[in-house]
RNA sequence: GGCCCCUUCGUCUAAUGGUUAGGACACCAGGUUUUCAUCCUGUAAACAGGAGUUCGAUUCUCCUAGGGGCUACCA
């Protein structure tokens, strides 16, 4: 028997990926990589009626953009293909045929209308909704009458009537269940499709899956999944059923509750590593025997730093709630720590509104929009918040209450003095030297030699420079803006007072 | 309703049969500072409840409660 490690992610393609899948992924990846296996994309397409275009695409798009890349797939190829399950229908059919063949399974005949009408008296009856088994011992005879009369049917998986079945999770331990209670499952629909429940496990087999990660959903027909291994004769994978990221409520995280799918975040401007770093600590920790170094927070983690530090058998086992704040944490901080070149060419986009405020060349080229990037790097949580911090650096008509410009209890008239003066000396100051070092040292000198307070004069510059409560420093950004519309600026807000 | 899973600060979590129960985010306070942000320092904040085992339980066992999942010809 091959020890070799091999982990799949099997996704249906629904149309995004879901936040919660992402972390799934990473762990299958972890996975895979801290044992030196493989990691394997499959895709589970087997229900006709949630294709949806180009999702397969999509899927394969923002996985690579999350940056984990594997090994086998529908893209990379593979010894194991086809890796989309709708180009396996003979695979599925063969094995149908086998486990027909060997008794565990068979054919049912019951029409869905019988099936809805029984589940709704039984629950009525507050009973569980439970399949009564009426075809699972119709005669060869009967059975091949029915087929010959083209009567559609199902094909079900034959649960023990009797006795205990005992399925083994990797992280949770033994799990006991009455056999009484497992229902006859629909392997293989009417339409010839495998159910998710037949494919997976027939797939897993046959790819030689040997780590089995999936959503803790999957928990209640882990018994019904095992025991079509041991139908089978197979020899069942290692399984490890995730716990379930829940949204503030403490319900699944779903649509309604805000973003759920990778694709909105990357569109609001987070980053892969953020997003990495985040999900991986929802059911994982360093475990204490390999601490991150102490210059940095031990929860601050590369996927490089992933890869050393991690071991499945750390995964916790219970929910965790989505905590979006803290997703922001990760992010401002990876974008703190971005070279101002990526982060400026990853901002860009983000910059389109602002371009339209300004009929001025100088603010539209890339020197001047990365500049101002630059200076709002520190405060973004996300690159969607450039548009919003940034707008005044190309506003050409800044547009705020006279109010903003003065400073604590200050006189409007003192204010108005103030800006003159401070005026007289940008002035002095020649273009070759406009840099904010410069900038501040004549400020800065001038208000020692004179004694002024500070506040007095800075606020009320940036508020002119800015036309905003919160911005950054004067003069880094008179710095910017350049010296003739740096007093273009501080003129206007004279007028103003 | 039935079956199954889960339970440490608000949130993500660490550790332990005997500890001042640790960290991170958020919060609050202070420092740096013209503002915001960054950065630094600090405060506050948790073992769901009950019973048992034990010299001793947050840690082991059981029960209760609460939360969650499944209960489809969806995955």
């Amino acid at each position: 028997m091959s020890t070799n490690v091999r982990v799949r992610f099997a996704p249906s393609p629904t149309g995004f990926l879901h936040i919660g899948s992402l972390r799934a992924v990473l762990f299958d990846y972890l996975i895979a990589k801290t044992l030196n296996g493989q990691l394997i994309l499959r895709i589970e397409d087997t229900d006709r009626k949630r294709q949806v275009a180009g999702a397969v695409e999509g899927l394969i798009n923002i996985l690579a953009w999350a940056g984990l890349k594997f090994d086998e797939g529908p893209q990379a190829g593979g010894p194991f293909g086809p890796y989309i399950q709708s180009e396996r229908m003979e695979i599925y059919k063969e094995q149908a045929e086998i486990i027909l063949k060997k008794g565990a399974a068979y054919r049912c005949f019951c029409a869905a209308e019988r099936l809805t009408e029984m589940r709704e008296q039984q629950q009525a009856e507050k009973k569980p909704p439970f399949y009564d088994r009426l075809c699972r011992e119709l005669s060869q005879a009967e059975i091949k009458k029915k087929i010959k009369d083209g009567q559609p049917f199902v094909i079900r998986q034959k649960m023990p009537l009797t006795g205990e079945v005992m399925v083994h999770d990797e992280l949770r331990g033994s799990i006991k269940f009455m056999a009484a209670s497992l229902e006859d499952q629909i392997l293989i629909k009417s339409d010839g499709m495998p159910t998710y429940q037949f494919a997976s496990v027939v797939d897993d087999h046959l790819m030689q899956i040997s780590h089995v990660l999936r959503g803790e959903e999957w928990l209640s027909s882990f018994p019904k999944n095992f025991l079509l291994y041991q139908s089978f004769g197979w020899q069942p994978p290692k399984f490890i059923h995730l716990p379930l990221t829940l949204n503030k409520d403490g319900g699944k995280l779903s649509k309604r509750q805000g973003d759920v799918a990778v694709e909105d975040y990357k569109n609001k401007g987070y980053l892969p590593e953020a997003l990495l770093n985040f999900c991986v600590l929802q059911g994982w920790h360093p475990s204490a025997s390999v601490k991150a170094p102490k210059e940095k927070t031990d929860e601050i983690l590369s996927l490089a730093e992933m890869i050393e530090y991690f071991d499945y058998k750390d995964m916790g086992i219970s929910p965790a709630i989505f905590d979006a704040e803290k997703l922001d944490y990760f992010n401002g901080y990876y974008i703190r720590q971005m070279s101002l070149e990526k982060l400026a060419e990853l901002g860009r986009p983000f910059m389109r509104e602002n371009l339209k405020l300004t009929r001025d060349r100088r603010k539209q080229s890339d020197d001047y929009i990365k500049k101002a990037i630059g200076l709002e790097q520190e405060r973004l949580k996300k690159l969607s918040d450039l548009g919003e911090l940034t707008e005044f650096f190309f506003n050409d008509e800044l547009n705020y209450e006279p109010e903003l410009l003065i400073w604590k209890n200050l006189e409007a008239k003192q204010v108005k003095e103030n800006l003159r003066i401070i005026y007289g000396l940008l002035e002095k100051i020649a273009d070759r030297d406009w840099l904010k070092e410069n900038i501040e040292k004549d400020m800065i000198d001038y208000l020692k030699t004179n004694e002024l307070k500070a506040g007095d004069y800075l606020w009320p510059m940036r508020a002119a420079l800015t036309g905003r409560a919160a911005s950054p420093g004067p003069f880094e950004v008179a710095q910017v803006l350049g010296k003739e519309e740096s007093l273009k600026r501080i003129k206007m807000a004279v007028k103003k007072l």
